[in-house]
DNA sequence: TCTGGGGTCCTAGGACCC
DNA sequence: TCTGGGGTCCTAGGACCC
């Protein structure tokens, strides 16, 4: 069986441990937008990605903490590691989420692996101070349906026969990995629920433009023999920096600086790390939404900050930024790492 | 009210080589 | 000289996730 244990509000929650005159109380946290907001403050109508400010003009009462990125990765870490004392088998899916493959554990009872979940949730909270929410089924696709029934911090089993029977109701658009765009596709052709897809084949779905390995993943889902895999991590692939540029602006000088201060800030961020960069991209935003990758090769691996600095400049002058009218809001960089 | 910041994976087209 | 087929690398762009 599989868990899949997510920590609720997971900033907020790291904050209201560090200073518990939060607890109880609508916080968010910033710094521009709102990342996380408490159940308290969800309750009021604020949800992630709201501008903080308009957050405030509506809710006076939120109580805003600071964002304290470099904690949230220490307490990731601290909590990944606590996963893995209970099996070797974990797939974070982001800081604060991962699949537990705890087959070896539990003699292929449900139950069993409930009781290791309510467990795990338990021991979270005592180590970590933080509330875990789990979902355990045979498969990704309902574990992580029963993680989000149970939150805030709640166990959700799903056990063969259940799963059996609210498969075929499953809302597609609810499927995790079908977007809007993908659900908007599928719904030109008629499937609204995982039940509409009987009939449908790879090769079909892949003709209405659905990618292939979404394709088969859909019909996988529709099949029950959806993925039950657990994926150790490998190194990451990229390491990126990008900063709201505030007002838009069309001043090289301004989008420059801002990629100077990026490199610096990615090769940072890269800790310990001993990897050297293979390419330089820089991405940015204009004020019409569209965004725009452009990559800088490098004639060979560096981590120098002057020559990231120089190839992610050329790289940008590349895009003719600056001669469509359009302000960039947001510029950024990432350094592409070495397998 | 479309705003932050950090990621992964997939596809398509062109260049180049055999 | 022309045509076909296959592989790999690079770049750009899209979709999705938290």
């Amino acid at each position: 069986m599989l868990i899949h244990a997510d920590a609720d509000a997971f900033f907020v929650s790291v904050e209201v441990r560090d200073d518990p005159h939060l607890r109880g109380r609508p916080v968010v946290v910033g710094p521009q937008v709102v990342a996380c907001a408490s159940y308290e403050a969800r309750a009021l109508g604020v949800h992630a990605g709201m501008p903080l400010r308009h957050a405030l003009r509506r809710w006076p009462e939120l109580v805003v903490a600071e964002f304290r990125g470099e904690t949230y990765e220490s307490v990731s870490a601290d909590l990944m590691a606590l996963f893995r004392e209970v099996t070797p088998l974990v797939e974070p899916g982001s800081m604060e989420e991962a699949f537990l493959d705890v087959s070896a554990l539990d003699g292929g009872s449900v139950d069993e692996a409930g009781r290791i979940a309510a467990d795990l949730r338990r021991r979270v909270r005592r180590e970590l101070g933080l509330p875990v929410s789990a979902g355990v089924a045979r498969a990704k696709l309902f574990a992580k349906l029963a993680s989000r029934r149970a939150k805030p911090d709640g166990l959700v089993v799903v056990d063969a026969d259940t799963e059996a029977r609210v498969r075929p109701r499953l809302p597609v658009a609810d499927l995790w990995g079908v977007g809007p765009m993908t659900a908007g596709k599928l719904h030109d052709a008629g499937i609204v629920h995982v039940a509409d897809l009987c009939g449908w084949t790879v090769e079909a779905l892949v003709e209405r433009r659905i990618a292939k390995p979404q394709a088969k993943n859909l019909v996988a889902i529709r099949d029950g023999t959806d993925d039950a895999t657990v994926k150790l991590p490998g190194p990451r692939k990229s390491v990126s920096s990008t900063i709201s540029l505030g007002r838009p602006t069309r001043q090289r000088s301004r989008v420059r600086e801002s990629l100077q201060h990026n490199v610096i800030r990615a090769l940072d961020r890269l800790g310990d790390d001993p990897r050297p960069a293979t390419r330089v991209d820089v991405h940015l935003r204009f004020d019409d939404g569209a965004t725009l990758v452009s990559q800088g090769a490098l004639e060979e691996p560096t981590r120098d900050p002057a020559t990231l600095v120089g190839v992610a400049l050329a790289a940008l002058e590349r895009t003719a930024y600056e001669d469509d009218g359009r302000g960039i809001v947001v510029a950024g960089v990432a350094l592409a790492l070495p397998a």
